[in-house]
DNA sequence: GTAGGACGGATTTTT
DNA sequence: TCCGTCCTAC
């Protein structure tokens, strides 16, 4: 690949601060990637102590994949199989979960007075919110429609991203919700401590924390001298106080800043960052990558006008060479039915078309997989010289929405077009109720502090363990202050149970006892197995569900135990902590065969990273797209915009965006006006669907 | 004390 | 529409 000028400055700065001011698809991810190859080869940077920061593991995995090729490396993904002597890439949140274990090896965290033991775990949002449910009405008995467990720990989220731990917080408290938040948190903490359990949050504030102390934090500066980060418009202000530390001693740090694609505040990404950046390294160089290398003139115009409307923008322009390419196509159907079939139509239709195009010399193109799905490998961008024959592939076609639940009714058109499609939804695999409880039985196994994986399974199967058992479980964990597990071993001295209630608690204890023998000897693949025919886990879910949904559960129970496979190599129970690790972390499935041809559905978030020929934007409608809830609020309005920027700039040559008069929705018709993001894009940009073809459908 | 059925309410985006 | 909670029957 060829750098232009300026990614030549920005790969060729390298002992110095830098930051890279990028736009949609002006090859920012390229241009990092050649910066760490120049690193290494030329200027014969020590590779181990590169240190990459992305935003999802797909991004993570993208940059791995590129930067071993560069290197002629061959190794898979998984973060603990990464060599020593390579760059770490990964997530925030990978990344710390590494080096938190790398930490508490080396030192005994108790004695700096922070709260962390060895084999830890992660607790994931569902988790946390089980936890808060329970703190809620257990131990400060409120009233559950009062004080929903989501919104206290949105409060506790929030106090965690601005650097507060729950002794501190009394200082923010200024109503009656908020004492009651303070009372939540100090038991949360407590709570989650005696689990030894972190959530999302806590990852990066015990890690803050811990950086704090100088011996610590001095080694990790020696260890990773170089620092890039990508997509820093979306850190919080934690990422960016962990950042600092680490690269105050040898600044050599390098950010990726691209203020038109944040669209994750309500994740706390903090866009003063930026400010801070320019504060904390005045002598930074400044890059800005202002050429599109992807899509077509026409859709950089309309999504340039769009942007433009929000007022906190910086002034500044994405351009390309590429050609003018074709108007958008604004699709206005009548219902929300006709608009999916619509789309179905229109794919159904490319299908039939097989042309022939004469290659541009000179226009960089994708080389024979223009598949935008990162799980397959992209080839560099290769510049094509010679006529080439383009066959259409359903995989063309990429449909976003602004949340997941809209995809239903697109599926439902696309099945009965038998079009092949795949919905892209990040938490779906291990959403499921069979592969939580699974995990779960491995938490618990693993870890015999685990409150919240025990309450899960204690009776699932059932055993005739209710509701009325967990109490006086509970009440006797809270006053002997024992692990669950050790409570459950004591059951027969608990009077308040009657024989039945304690037979049946021993029964389980004895089976896990039996689990967690077993897990000392049998990786975690063949413990999963062992797991599910102990249980009889099959004939439950045939007694829970339909059958054909209980074999689609146990499909996914061998993908499971498939991808467990994988920590084969270890240690038995070094690989239930791995396994458990990367599923709390790695929230999508690399199940997905590389040549398979089907239609990609996705949210509009999960698209950041990809690119498509052709992309449906579906149900661009007030009070859908932008949201409701952004509606009063011109901040959240503007990052709504945003969004549409990044949805329309997804498409490479074909943009299609749709919405329907009238739709049928939470059981009543609604009618929602068209999207304002539709009517800031310049008439002479875009053009009618026409209707007779509705005719043909 | 537990399990299963009826009813009511709430719906962003992800590590 | 689906999910979770409450209530009643066993």
């Amino acid at each position: 690949m060829n750098l232009n000028e300026k990614q030549e400055i920005a790969k060729n700065t390298i002992e110095w601060p830098l930051l890279i001011i990028a736009w949609a698809w002006s090859w920012k991810t390229a241009t990092l990637t050649a910066r760490v190859e120049h690193m290494i080869k030329e200027v014969w940077v020590n590779p181990w102590e590169i240190l990459c920061v992305t935003f999802t593991n797909k991004a993570a995995k993208e940059m791995r994949e590129r930067i071993w090729k560069r290197l002629w490396i061959h190794i898979d993904n998984n973060i603990y199989r990464q060599k020593w002597n390579l760059p770490l890439i990964g997530t925030f949140h990978s990344i710390w979960v590494y080096l938190l274990k790398d930490i508490l090896n080396k030192y005994d965290l108790s004695e700096l007075g922070i709260d962390l033991k060895k084999d830890f775990i992660i607790y994931d949002e569902d988790d946390k919110l089980k936890m808060m449910k329970w703190i809620l009405t257990t131990d400060l008995q409120l009233d559950e429609k009062q004080f929903p467990a989501r919104q206290i720990s949105y409060f506790i989220s929030e106090a965690k991203n601005s650097s507060l731990r729950a002794k501190d917080y009394s200082k923010v408290v200024d109503s009656y919700i908020k004492e009651q938040v303070q009372k939540a948190y100090v038991i949360y903490e407590k709570k989650m401590s005696e689990n030894n359990a972190l959530d999302f949050d806590d990852i990066l504030f015990k890690t803050l924390q811990i950086l704090k102390n100088p011996t610590i934090l001095d080694y990790y500066q020696e260890k990773y001298k170089y620092i890039m980060v990508d997509e820093y418009q979306d850190t919080n202000m934690v990422q960016y106080e962990i950042i600092k530390l680490l690269a105050s001693k040898y600044r050599n740090l390098a950010v990726v800043w691209d203020d038109w694609q944040s669209i994750y505040s309500w994740r706390w990404a903090d866009m003063r960052n930026i400010i801070n950046f320019k504060r904390d390294y005045t002598e930074a160089v400044v890059v800005k990558l202002e050429q599109n290398y992807r899509s077509t003139k026409c859709i950089i115009d309309a999504a340039n006008c769009v942007v433009k409307n929000n007022k906190t923008a910086l002034e500044k322009t994405l351009w390309t060479d590429n050609e003018c390419g074709e108007k958008i196509v604004f699709i206005e159907a009548p219902d929300d039915k006709l608009e999916a079939s619509i789309i179905a139509k229109i794919i159904e239709e490319k299908m039939k078309e097989s042309i022939v195009i004469p290659a541009k010399t000179g226009i960089y193109k994708n080389g024979q997989d223009n598949l935008i799905d990162p799980r397959v490998k992209h080839e560099d961008d290769n510049i094509a010289t010679s006529l080439e024959l383009q066959i259409n592939k359903y995989s063309d076609n990429l449909i976003l929405y602004r949340t997941n639940w809209q995809s239903r009714q697109i599926e439902e058109a696309l099945m009965s077009k038998w079009i092949p499609y795949k919905v892209v939804w990040w938490l779906k695999f291990y959403d499921r109720k069979e592969v939580k409880d699974l995990l779960a039985y491995l938490k618990a196994i693993f870890n015999p502090n685990d409150v919240i994986a025990f309450k899960r399974i204690i009776n699932t199967p059932s055993r005739k363990i209710g509701s009325r058992t967990l109490e006086v479980l509970d009440i006797y964990k809270d006053n002997f202050s024992l692990p669950y597990f050790s409570i459950l071993e004591n059951v027969e001295e608990i009077d308040d149970l009657n024989n039945g209630a304690k037979s049946a608690v021993k029964s389980f204890f004895n089976l896990m006892l039996n689990f967690r023998e077993t897990a000392t000897r049998t990786e975690v693949a063949e413990l999963l197995q062992y797991i599910v025919d102990k249980l009889d886990y099959k004939s439950y879910l045939v007694d829970e569900f339909w059958t054909e949904e209980a074999e689609g559960k146990m499909d996914n129970i061998k993908e499971l135990i498939n991808l467990a496979t994988n920590y084969n190599w270890m240690w038995p129970l070094e690989s239930i902590s791995q396994f458990l690790e990367e599923v709390a972390l790695v929230s999508d499935l690399d199940s997905v065969e590389n040549d398979a041809d089907y239609v990609i559905l996705m949210t509009i978030h999960t698209s950041k990273w990809l690119e498509q020929k052709r992309v449906f934007v579906a149900w661009v409608e007030e009070s859908i797209f932008p949201h409701i809830r952004s509606l009063e609020n011109e901040k959240e309005l503007e990052e709504e915009r945003r969004l549409m920027y990044v949805a329309m700039t997804r498409a490479k040559k074909e943009l299609y965006i749709s919405r329907a008069l009238e739709r049928f929705h939470f059981g009543n018709y609604v009618r929602n006006p068209a999207s304002r993001f539709i009517k800031e894009i310049p008439k002479e940009l875009i053009t009618n669907y026409e209707f007779w073809i509705l005719k043909l459908i």
